[in-house]
DNA sequence: TCTAATATGTCGTTATGCGACATGTCGCTG
DNA sequence: CAGCGACATGTCGCATAACGACATATTAGA
């Protein structure tokens, strides 16, 4: 995840699901699930790939929650990832605001 | 590009570029410079892959422009690219709005 | 003349998504 | 108690795409 490259969307929506509790794994794929409006179900494989990167990039982070049971090795966002996802949030605004007027240029 | 899902960023800024007017290759690395505020610059590997696939799926297409001397091989949208181009942006639109409520949600 | 900008393309490397496969636990229901 | 579906975590291999490097040719101007 160089500095400055778009982030895919398993990554952002990830992200965005960490912005709102730190979660583990398998929740990140149903919050997902619902955040997407059913459009985006993570695979294994594609999840547990990108959270390997952003640990290794210091963008989350390993957090034990020791009560509640068995829900362990949830992930949190770090500082820098949280900032990361408001560059990405703030990108993608002046993007679809650009786009959205280049479509109303020439629809005639 | 297989349907439902996500443009990347160089076919995006493509159709965005299109949907304002027709261009050739080397226009299209200038508008997006210009429409992304100097943030991309397309390499030309990126640029004529991207181009070959979006003419593949039928999202753009070549486009003769007999006058203004030697400008030809013009690219235009079709239909289809544009309702591609509209339905990304709705995409991102609700992507962001999701984001950013998702951020405020914690930002203590 | 030679240089920068215009213009179009290919190739190899690298990164990533994603489906398939693998493994194990937990709680419920027949 | 057997079996099943949801919960939970992971790996592997394939396909796709970005992107820098390289290759070429034309045109306008200093």
């Amino acid at each position: 995840m160089e500095p400055g490259k778009p982030l895919t969307e398993p990554v952002l929506l990830i992200l965005m699901s960490l912005a709102a509790q730190p979660r583990h794994g398998y929740a990140l794929i149903k919050d997902i699930e619902t955040l997407s409006n059913n459009r985006v179900r993570l695979s294994t494989g594609t999840l547990y790939g990108a959270l390997r990167r952003l640990l290794e990039d210091l963008w989350i982070e390993r957090f034990e929650q020791e009560d509640t049971s068995r829900d362990k090795q949830a992930y949190r966002l770090t500082p820098e990832g949280r900032r990361q996802l408001q560059l990405e949030l703030e990108r993608l605004k002046q993007l679809t605001r650009v786009g959205i007027a280049r479509l109303r240029m020439n629809e005639a």
